[in-house]
DNA sequence: GCTTGTATTAACTGTTACGGTCAATAGGGA
DNA sequence: TCCCTATTGACCGTAACAGTTAATACAAGC
């Protein structure tokens, strides 16, 4: 990968990488084409293997820049320093929303990279989403309160249930390439107030 | 498209439908090729042209198809005759686990076919499934009696927030490519108990 | 065994898509 | 003007793909 690319302007950058993103959630790795990255992102697509010198390169920072993005927006939102699980899981999914305003394919893309089958990446990858969301799932279980939740609940099955819901909520924006972050911001609060009132218990 | 296919064990018409079912499930049209779901389900590309006289008329076939199993399924299971919401999800969703077992991507051919946008193909699709759900939507709502659930929460959200959940669910099942029918039918039945519980008055 | 009809395929065709390269150009600063 | 870097159009070899066709495998009837 070419220094160069670091010192473009950083809205040129986000450009590429974007294009990025979109064609590669949308695709399989195999048949994601980098002319279309190019196209996408208005360079010729030689300047892209320029940039980076394969596919494969591109796909691997991609993943990366996912990872380290993500952690940086969950770690800016203060996520974890609380432990009401709604006010939790609220800095959670808005600093992910606030991730979608630069890069709005970046969730689409991370939901999908980490099921890729292609050997040659599937090898390649060694820090997983996986890890780190069940690490987190689990500082989560320790630091959250569970007195404020109804107890007649199985608490696994809530926060299964919510999470699905997220990704079910997130796929069908993107199916209808509907990706509008102040209004996903916003029915994403109706949801959390909604599960906060279901799930926690009456005073 | 050849009648000589109808004639075939029924095994065998399975088998090709479903390889369909998956390669067109997990490709766009456009990328989803023929060779692929010829190999998977055994038969020569020669033969499933034999059959099919075109791509375009295959994925029409599965389109209507699909429309038409989940209908009969649905109505199978008489997953209307109850004005309970949690029995009539309850029908519907084991009505299309029923539908699993025989034609195990035909739930994520359908995900996907609905936001299908190749020109040819959506121009093609006059019945939509959208017409189809939001009808029962709107039966659902006319039929279910209203007094069941806790008065302080929306019904709409829930009602969306529950179909976030199922499609983010088997979206799930799909990525990590573990479709077990017994095993989804097991989960599915927990969620809805978890629901109802949930969303319930208490008496 | 031979004949006939059908089920099935290997091999082929023409075209397009794709990953990746490179020589050439455009553009800006000295 | 020269020089340097950013950028690209055109190109290459290969592979993928939709669809065809001529040939084969196979079974039924004689």
């Amino acid at each position: 990968m070419n220094d160069k690319f670091f010192k473009l302007p950083l809205e040129k950058q986000r450009r590429i990488i974007n294009a990025a993103y979109k064609v590669f959630s949308e695709n399989s790795y195999k048949k994601a084409p980098m002319s279309e990255i190019a196209d996408e992102s208005g360079i010729s697509k030689a300047l892209l293997f320029h940039y980076f010198t394969n596919k494969k390169e591109l796909y691997l920072y991609l993943w990366t820049n996912a990872i380290e993005m993500t952690r940086k927006a969950v770690a800016e939102y203060k996520t974890l320093e609380t432990d009401d699980f709604f006010e939790m899981l609220k800095r959670s999914l808005l600093s992910k929303c606030s991730l979608m305003r630069e890069y709005p394919h970046l969730y689409a893309f991370s939901l999908r990279a980490y099921y890729e089958t292609t050997p040659e990446i599937q090898n390649s990858i060694q820090e997983n989403f996986n890890d780190v969301s069940k690490a987190s799932e689990m500082i989560v279980f320790e630091k959250m309160d569970i007195l404020k939740f109804r107890k007649d609940i199985d608490i696994k099955t809530m926060y299964a249930e919510i999470f699905y819901a997220v990704d079910g909520y997130m796929l069908k924006k993107y199916r209808s390439n509907c990706i509008i972050p102040d209004e996903i911001e916003k029915e994403i609060i109706v949801l959390i107030d909604f599960w906060k009132k279901v799930y926690t218990q009456e005073v």
